[in-house]
RNA sequence: GCAGCUGUAGCUCAGUUGGUUAGAGCGCCGGUCUGUGGAACCGGAGGUCGGUGGUUCGAGCCCACCCAGCUGUACCA
């Protein structure tokens, strides 16, 4: 065999994962800093758990199948125990509770982040292992703590700058229950179609509310008008059936933006009179704001009420909104923050209670000009059964789950302006023999706080040290050659100013010729200048650097 | 899972009715240049034309199947 080429090993990453640099690295470390913090601040207590759980305390296992549920990676430890990669922070929180319960305060106050991996079909924006940021309270039965979670999220999404572009929506397992109830869709026989149903109110925000109507009655075309592409099987309800989803879906006042919440003093007294005696108390005119509090969360309350108010599981659900509602409103939260929204269903097996999803309501386009819509950037709600599994007894807990990677991606449509990552200080090596007194400037930088390092690559060209210093956005180098040695001086150049000196220089001997912001010290005045320069072009150092 | 679209160099793409040794730009590496980033000039590396099979004297091009990617849809505890 002649000079046969190896076969190369491509180099490839399995879809669905992402390898991370530091141009996103960085803004995550801060942003998973600001939510932590927010989170101390409400008195959540940091909590880590292993990547691994044993299968069944994830909670999914397929009953005829000795395999778990796919959409879960899971392999079987050497006992032939099944394990699983955790697919949320949720199951192992109930988990590490259950485990602990008697050593635990409660109720059990705790946060943690964490990667967290699903088997499914990657898409965009979705991916196979992302980054979850959790907290969750632990037995507390009262609504408050379900209250206290979304608020602690808006604080959280306005700590990220985001004010005014998110709301929370609320709404309730229980209300959901009732209306199915109503319809017909109560006991274990309807199962199947109570989730066609839930599904298909989930995507409201998708089809509208004519494409939820196609799904809960026969099915729904890909293309509606041209009755063509993929066919998705309705939940084959009767049209009255139907018609009372809707109505409970649409009941909330129709709001285009927030203007419906800002009331004359005329239109909040005429509504005042609409309210029965005892409910006024709660409502106080702002002459300043002009707004009067959780008007649009006590309308739709209001309106749930009329509609499935008869139906006592609905009517417990809907006692519980009107109270986040109104806790909501005392704490200063208004309905552009923290709204009643019918329409959210939630991860669809294990609440019992009030579910939460909070939503990005800002747009932008991509590079190709097509907006992208974020969404939901995290969710969660009250799941009072999940401890209990694990003990005879339920254990009623509520938390709160922030999709780190997506809201990470959404940040950054906002910040496009962001600074771009400085890199360290090269010192440049003229003389191979002199390593060792690089290395030694270069230990002076570093113990001065000053990122810094000595070009390791071939220093045969001078251009190659800049091209590396310029590639790694490098502040500024340092060269010392014989004469500034002979001399104990060093030079410094600031490649930032120099940059912007290049742009008047066309030729380039004159380049060369000019050293454009290039300046000589002594060895002793090289961490000061440093400190100076980097100051001058904001690039952190020190203490800064954190 | 289903449907549509797309697969040619690291990237963006040419490649004629099927015809010799598959090209360009950008990027990358090296040199001009062992004391200066950009620009310029010169040189170089880099290709199983997504894969397999078929039709043909001959396939990057035509056919079949497969694979991968993208988009939508379904599922998403």
């Amino acid at each position: 065999m002649a000079k046969d080429k190896p076969t190369k090993l491509r180099a490839r990453m399995p879809r669905g994962f992402a390898d991370r640099g530091p141009g996103e690295l960085v803004p995550t470390r801060a942003m998973l800093e600001t939510i932590r913090k927010v989170y101390e601040l409400y008195g959540f207590e940091a909590l880590e758990t292993p990547f691994i759980e044993y299968t069944d305390a994830l909670g999914k296992f397929l009953p005829d199948q000795d395999r778990p549920n796919e959409g879960v990676f899971s392999f079987q430890d050497d006992d032939e125990q099944w394990l699983s990669l955790r697919y949320d922070l949720t199951a192992p929180l109930a988990r590490h509770v259950a485990e602990n319960f008697d050593k635990l305060p409660k109720p059990f106050r705790s946060y943690r982040a964490g990667w967290v991996f699903r088997n499914e079909k990657p898409g965009p924006g979705r991916f196979r292992q992302f980054m979850q940021f959790d907290a969750d309270t632990v037995g507390a039965p009262t609504v408050a703590a379900d209250a206290e979670i979304c608020m602690m999220m808006a604080d959280t999404l306005e700590a990220l700058g985001l004010a005014g572009q998110f709301v929370i929506k609320v709404n309730n397992r229980k209300v959901l229950d009732g209306v199915l109830e109503a319809i017909g869709l109560g006991g274990d026989e309807n199962a199947g179609r109570r989730l066609t149903v839930l599904r298909a109110i989930d995507k409201f925000d998708k089809v509208g509310i004519s494409g939820v109507r196609d799904l809960l009655g026969a099915g729904r075309w890909e293309n509606p008008e041209a009755k063509s592409g993929d066919f998705t099987k309705g939940a084959g309800l009767a049209s009255s059936e139907v018609d009372l989803v809707l109505k409970f879906i649409n009941a909330s006042p129709q709001m285009t933006g927030r203007d419906s919440e800002y009331l004359t003093r005329e239109q909040f007294d005429e509504w005042m009179a609409t309210l029965p005696e005892h409910e006024r108390g709660q409502f106080l005119y702002d002459e300043r704001a002009g707004w009067a509090g959780s008007y649009v969360n006590y309308k739709t309350c209001d309106m749930l009420e009329r509609a499935f108010g008869s139906n006592a599981k609905a009517a417990e659900g809907i006692k519980e909104l009107r109270e986040i509602g109104n806790l909501s409103y005392f704490a200063g939260y208004r309905t552009d923050r923290i709204r009643i929204d019918p329409s959210v269903v939630r991860g669809l097996e294990y609440y019992t209670g009030p579910v939460f999803e909070a939503e990005l309501t800002f747009e932008v386009k991509d590079e190709k000009g097509r907006p992208v819509r974020f969404g939901s950037v995290g969710g969660g709600g009250r799941y009072d059964g999940l401890v209990g599994r694990f003990r005879g007894e339920a254990v009623p807990a509520t938390g709160f789950s922030i999709g780190v990677s997506r809201l990470a991606s959404a940040l950054s449509y906002l910040n496009t302006d962001a600074a771009p990552e400085f890199g360290p200080v090269v010192v440049v090596v003229m003389d191979r023999d002199q390593t060792a007194h690089y290395m030694g400037l270069v230990g002076t930088l570093r113990q001065a706080g000053i990122r810094a390092e000595m070009y390791l690559g071939n220093p045969k060209n001078l251009g190659n040290q800049f091209k590396y210093a310029d590639r790694r956005n490098s502040p500024c180098v340092v060269i010392q050659g014989s004469d500034e040695r002979a001399n104990g001086q060093v030079q410094i150049k600031d490649l930032i100013e120099g940059a912007k000196a290049a742009a008047a220089i066309t030729d380039n001997a004159e380049w060369r010729e000019s050293r454009p912001a290039q300046f000589a010290c002594t060895e002793g005045e090289l961490v000061e200048k440093v400190r100076e320069l980097l100051d001058h072009h904001g690039v952190p150092h020190g203490a800064a650097l954190g």
